[in-house]
DNA sequence: ATCTGGTTTTTTGTATACCAGAGAAAAATC
DNA sequence: GATTTTTCTCTGGTATACAAAAAACCAGAT
């Protein structure tokens, strides 16, 4: 018998550092980066203050996002979102293409027919009820191939240069005319993986790709000054 | 016009955080991680001690070696020198035969004679010399294409993803007889981006460098207890 | 009005102090 | 002697205080 009270286990499994890291880091992502009248700058007093913290742990979050290339830190400057340069984003769209590329070479007789059917449900038919779902799905759908591979590395690195070209890729990306495009080489892409033709896939995939970095150098508004 | 001097902008930009995490990386990469003996715990107190400066510098490099996986930062535990596993670093390899494939798809068409002598150089020629001086430029041989592919986001990934192989790669790589078969890969690979073939360049270069996945999957010696 | 020079304010960088959880060591219990 | 409980210590986590550099401000001179 125990009569004593007994308390709730209140147990705060995540780290300060950690949970303001992935917020920040969300709202990093959402915000329109490219847009002329963001503010691009990040106080630590003000963010601290916001959460009811001290800065230290801010401080930690923001050497990790600078780690990340999401944010630059100006040494007594200060914090400021990093907006992309039309090559940087270029050049990361690359990197992205090599490593999706890989993935879906990789996913080719290593995935179940349910696993096939998954993808093309996300990339082929989903995809084209309207724009903004299709956004969505297309995003899916890569994460879904780097998934596919089995390869966790493939997948976590992927992920993270996606997240570095995401804020450029709404910028660039309003032209529904490529979503016909799009979901013509998705259903392309699934077949490959589906028979089984790795060669095919990964060259479907990378050149998939790579017409997206092609289409984002020459649609590229500068909203910069 | 503009006729007065223009002198250097001269960024002091030596901050604590930014040294303590090169020396940091540097020591770590130089660890023999796989040793029994080795230590792989760092202490945050002590390393600031040794250096003459508080924790607080310390503990931001840390957080960013966290970031990029070179150490794990666990909650009240302790700092430790991150021993990856055979899985890890077998994927790794893949994620660095992505991009250098890549790369060297890049490179055909792009390169001077200049630039594939220097990689003949360094691939094919030096390398033959002794085990050293082989490996030494092996790793030269493989940023050699980072480089020609003048894509600098393939390289600095590249970079970063075989930061994070090497030390795994010097515990696996002892095996002699690999570097004939090496050195007569790297002249099929060198010739290919001198004769502009870039589907046989990246075929080449992904094949030689899924062989070192392989190989290490396979004569990986697990020192752990 | 504009430029110049110093001064103040703001903001980041670093140091220090204290807190809390985990694990080891010691003590108590059986 | 083995097991459980308690205490203590070690280590990272967080808060706060202070230093230094950059930016903003503000007179006074031109």
């Amino acid at each position: 018998m125990d009569a004593s009270i007994n308390l709730e286990p209140l147990r705060q499994t995540f780290t300060l550092k950690e949970r303001i890291y992935q917020v920040l880091r969300e709202a990093i992502l959402e915000m329109d980066v490219y847009s002329k009248n963001t503010d691009l700058r990040l106080d630590e007093r003000k963010i601290a203050q916001q959460l009811g913290i001290s800065r230290t742990p801010v401080r930690e979050a923001l050497v990790r996002l600078e780690n990340e290339n999401l944010i630059e830190i100006k040494s007594r400057i200060g914090v400021f979102v990093k907006k992309r340069s039309i090559d940087e984003v270029a050049e990361l769209v690359v990197v992205w293409a090599a490593i999706e590329s890989m993935a879906a070479r990789l996913a080719c007789g290593k995935v179940s027919q349910k696993e096939v059917e998954e993808l093309e449900l996300i990339g082929v038919k989903n995809s084209s009820e309207n724009q903004d779902v299709y956004s969505e799905a297309n995003i899916m759908f890569h994460r879904k191939i780097l998934e596919l591979s089995k390869c966790n590395m493939l997948k976590k690195i992927g992920e993270d240069i996606f997240a570095q070209i995401e804020p450029a890729r709404r910028h660039a990306m309003r032209d529904p005319t490529r979503t016909e495009q799009s979901i013509s080489d998705h259903a392309e892409i699934v077949n490959a993986i589906q028979s089984n033709k790795p060669e095919k896939a990964a060259n479907l995939v990378r050149e998939h790709t790579l017409r997206l970095e092609k289409y984002i150098r020459k649609t590229w508004k500068n909203l910069d000054t």
